[in-house]
RNA sequence: GGCGCGUUGGAGAAGCGGCUGAACUCACCAGCCUUUCACGCUGGCAUUCAUGGGUUCGAAUCCCAUACGCGUCACCA
């Protein structure tokens, strides 16, 4: 009988959603939505140094933007909560008093200088440096009278030795760590905080979470973990540890994702004009591979087709250039309204349109992402295209060389574009593909050599856009004005 | 250093003992489409899976060793 699947996205709130976060709470996301189980979201506030509210709410309005909307937790509630840890104080209390008085969890006095010297001593040995086990025999009667007194101990848990644990991991298999390793270690800070491996546990055992997908790096505190739900005679959840997300520094080399590799906020992605069913995209085929040869999926289709089978042990290499193809396809193949309600905010904050846009600049800015929706891999690259055409153009030698084997032609062909955009101050920007049939009549040059000339006069490039939409971006005048200076500058060549 | 994990083309990445004489994507090359380029479409692009052994009728796939890379060893999560 398999239980309802509970899965959990569990964050600390000292920094904004980034994306391995948002990597790990997609995998939970959808394997609870595959098996049409429950998707909870909770905090791991107990860090109060460095928790605050607004890396909270940052990181709800990423999920949310991302599309994962969680069924139980934080702000929306639930039978298993309160779903903040701080909150949740008196549960982990009262578990760890019954650590205590069975016997399984001691206070610990040592101070931070004394454990730090206990420390070195071991390296200097070549031991591997862990709690000795010095307070672990201090009487109840001694603990009561120092805490009285106002020291402020720490609560450890006193680990089994000579115990092999096995981690049973839904994606690396059965991994063994011995216990000897480990040492006692700590529960409960002298603030009286739980720390995060106890209250992790209690937490998901309280709330019935039945599978943990995270990030590798846990995969080391899982031993501890496993050792309090034996000492608390829990059942333990099914584990899955996701590999690292690497990214490539200046030297070329791959270490796990971390600023100095880009952007790491969902946000700063956000920010740049990628979609989200983009960015949930490519999250998921980080580390997770389906089956065909389809490489595009939507929300509801990676919730189809996710599972555990086909995620990856090595690590998965956050691929920019990826990430900026799939985000280039979802444009592509959006609706124009799509591309209007996400483009339109990059328009008005490079002053293309204004705030409070006219029918007239509304139907300019569909044609502009029309025309740039090919050319673009994010939304950001909207404003600085247009730039791009409109501002200071370059002309490359070896163009220049080029045309100079027909020069002729191509004058012809300039000089007829001048005269027509002279004659049609007000040209409409859809005529200027019949304005193009005409030149080639009247002119008998057809092709490359009509084609090639006009871009290179207008833009100084090569490739782009059509020719005839460009015009939209260019304009009129600004396409006279071009056409002649390049005129003049032509014909003094030699 | 201990423990743990990984190593497939120029890059990302499938593959889980025979139907892979190694998918797919990017990049690159060629052709088609387009009165030009791009977009799009079609095709080409690893005799080989870090290295060395072994198991097997058969291995990128299983085992061992070596090398290299990465992660983790907190009163942070």
């Amino acid at each position: 009988m398999e239980k309802n699947f509970r899965l959990r996205f569990a964050p600390s709130p000292t920094g904004p959603l980034h994306i391995g976060g948002a990597r790990s709470a997609l995998f939970n996301y959808l394997l609870a939505k595959k098996n049409g189980g429950t998707f909870i979201v909770r905090m791991e506030d107990t860090d109060l140094e460095r928790s605050s509210k607004e890396s909270e709410e940052n990181i709800k309005a990423s999920l949310r933007w991302l599309g994962m909307d969680w069924d139980e937790g934080i702000d929306v509630g639930g039978d298993y909560g309160p779903y903040r840890q701080m909150e949740r104080l008196d549960i982990y209390n009262e578990a760890v008093q019954k650590l205590i008085d069975e016997g399984k969890a001691y206070y610990c006095f040592c101070s931070e200088e004394e454990l730090a010297k206990e420390k070195e001593e071991q390296q200097a040995r070549g031991e591997l440096p862990k709690y000795s086990g010095k307070c672990r025999h201090l009487s109840k009667e001694e603990c009561e009278r120092r805490i009285a007194a106002g020291e402020k101990p720490v609560v450890r848990f006193h680990v089994p030795e000579g115990e092999t644990v096995v981690v049973d991991d839904l994606v690396r298999g059965e991994v063994h760590f011995e216990t000897d390793g480990i040492g006692d270690f700590i529960i409960v800070k002298s603030d009286g905080i739980p720390v995060y491996n106890f209250a992790v546990v209690m937490d998901d055992h309280t709330m019935g979470i039945t599978h943990v997908i995270r990030g590798e790096e846990h995969l080391s505190n899982t031993p501890r973990q496993i050792v309090l739900y034996d000492a608390l005679g829990y059942e333990q959840p099914r584990f899955a540890h996701i590999s690292l997300i690497l990214g490539r520094d200046n030297e070329g080399k791959l270490t796990k994702m971390s600023k100095r590799h880009g952007s790491t906020s969902v946000v700063a992605y956000k920010e740049q004009g990628y979609l989200p069913e983009a960015i949930d995209n490519f999250l998921a085929l980080l580390g997770w591979a389906p089956g065909g040869e389809k490489e595009l999926f939507t929300l509801e289709e990676l919730k189809q087709n996710f599972s555990l089978e086909h995620v990856s042990k090595s690590p998965a290499v956050f691929d920019i250039e990826k990430l900026k193809w799939i985000n280039g396809m979802y444009i592509r193949n959006a609706s124009g309204e799509r591309l209007l309600e996400y483009g339109l905010p990059y328009l008005k904050k490079a002053g293309f349109v204004s705030e409070e846009p006219s029918t007239e600049e509304m139907i300019w800015a569909m044609s502009v992402i029309d025309v740039l929706k090919t050319h673009i891999s994010s939304f950001a690259e909207l404003p600085e295209l247009i730039r791009h055409y409109r501002g200071e153009i370059f002309y490359r030698d070896e163009v220049l060389a080029e045309m100079k084997e027909h020069k002729e032609e191509v004058l012809t062909v300039l000089k007829a574009m001048k005269e027509k955009l002279e004659r049609n101050p007000k040209i409409a920007v859809d005529s200027y593909k019949k304005l193009l049939k005409e030149i080639s009549k009247e002119t008998g040059i057809k092709g490359r050599p009509l084609y090639h000339s006009l871009r290179v006069a207008k833009t100084g490039e090569e490739q782009g856009p059509d020719l005839d939409k460009l015009s939209v971006i260019i304009g009129r005048d600004l396409m006279l004005e071009r056409l002649k200076k390049f005129i003049k500058m032509f014909q003094r060549m030699d």
